[in-house]
DNA sequence: CCGGGGGA
DNA sequence: TCCCCCGGG
């Protein structure tokens, strides 16, 4: 879920289209995932599956939203989450349990005949596997799309590779990887399009979030920003009662976090919170390099391993081949 | 999420 | 050319 700072950084948000997005963007891996797991479904929240009952939706996803990026530009490295600091066991114990209470729900749902709700449910109860990262992971490497294996958090890792330059920003939904220093963040980008939600069709269009605007514009650090984070509620810690972001955003202007934690929260102590926002385990042993398709790997793979249509992928393929101006790979800030 | 087909 | 709907695996 990450952490819950929209209300004050709505502001610095700019939005943009998939087509000015060319150049390199780290993307945290399960993040994307994990959305595509969760969208890619039918109506009456199935995702979609191969002959044995394998989920492939992930892999629908990732396959054609990775066509487009390549044909457009955008040049995606994925970043993979290695393991979750103990920090981030109460919030990962939590998630656990409202999914599975979710896949209770979509069995009921789907015993009343309720689609709109087994569909709802059914998208809370998306859990992403062993098999799914490793099926992720290879199809990448056929695409010639680089991966990176992080030590502990992906966004801490895609932060710390955007602050070096050699991506041009993060992608994720969550703002965590601004707290994590992400010079650039992007959301929505491998959600973009068009969507229903409750009837009405809305666009969703990529956003990009610019750390020094945000910064500059509250007036804070980015130890505040994290500050701020720490009040509102991260994946380590539950934040404050009844403070959100905009009191919060207060608290940290006028100095006194340290004041508030301690009358509102005697007991808790930030710092290895703060210490892990501000510097966490990264690794620099990546290599980001992108190489052409496999053809023939990927055909195999989707369409005699996962029962992909050939058609659908090989014209997916096929504009891979025919694209000119690959060479735009400067970067867009 | 995706592409494709059919209708406007 | 655009948009909506459908089925994908």
């Amino acid at each position: 879920m990450g952490v819950a700072l929209r209300d004050i950084i709505k502001d610095y948000r700019q939005e943009t289209d998939l087509e000015e997005m060319r150049g390199v963007v780290a993307v945290d891996a399960f993040n994307a995932l994990y959305q595509f797991l969760s969208i890619i479904r039918q109506p009456d929240g199935t995702p979609l599956m191969d002959r044995d009952g394998r989920v492939t939706s992930h892999l629908s996803g990732l396959f054609f939203r990775n066509v487009n990026f390549l044909e457009k530009g955008v040049r995606p490295v994925y970043v993979f989450d290695g393991a979750p600091p103990e920090l981030k066991s109460t919030t990962i114990e939590k998630r656990r349990e409202v999914r599975d209470a979710a896949g209770e729900a979509w069995k009921e749902a789907l015993a009343r005949g309720d689609q709109e709700e087994a569909y709802k449910q059914a998208r809370a109860s998306a859990k992403i596997d062993a098999a799914m990262i490793s099926s992720a992971k290879r199809l990448l490497a056929l695409m010639g799309i680089p991966c990176v294996q992080a030590p502990s958090e992906g966004e801490a890792q895609a932060a710390f590779m955007a602050q070096r330059g050699d991506v041009g920003a993060a992608a994720s939904q969550d703002y965590d990887a601004l707290l994590f220093g992400a010079p650039h963040l992007v959301r929505n980008l491998t959600i973009s399009g068009k969507r229903k939600m409750r009837g009405r069709t809305v666009t969703v269009r990529p956003e990009t979030y610019d750390l020094q605007s945000v910064l500059d514009g509250l007036s804070i650090t980015r130890e505040g920003l994290v500050e701020i984070g720490i009040l509102v509620g991260t994946d380590f810690n539950p934040g404050i009662r009844g403070v959100g972001a905009k009191t919060a955003l207060k608290i940290v202007q006028k100095g006194m976090f340290a004041e508030t934690i301690s009358e509102k929260a005697p007991e808790f102590d930030p710092g290895p919170i703060r210490r892990f926002f501000l510097d966490p385990p990264v690794t620099e042993d990546y290599r980001l390099t992108w190489e052409s398709p496999a053809r023939d790997g990927i055909v195999e793979m989707l369409c005699e391993e996962y029962a992909f249509s050939e058609g659908r992928v090989e014209s997916a393929l096929e504009r891979l081949g025919m694209k000119t101006g690959q060479k735009t790979l400067d970067a867009w800030f």
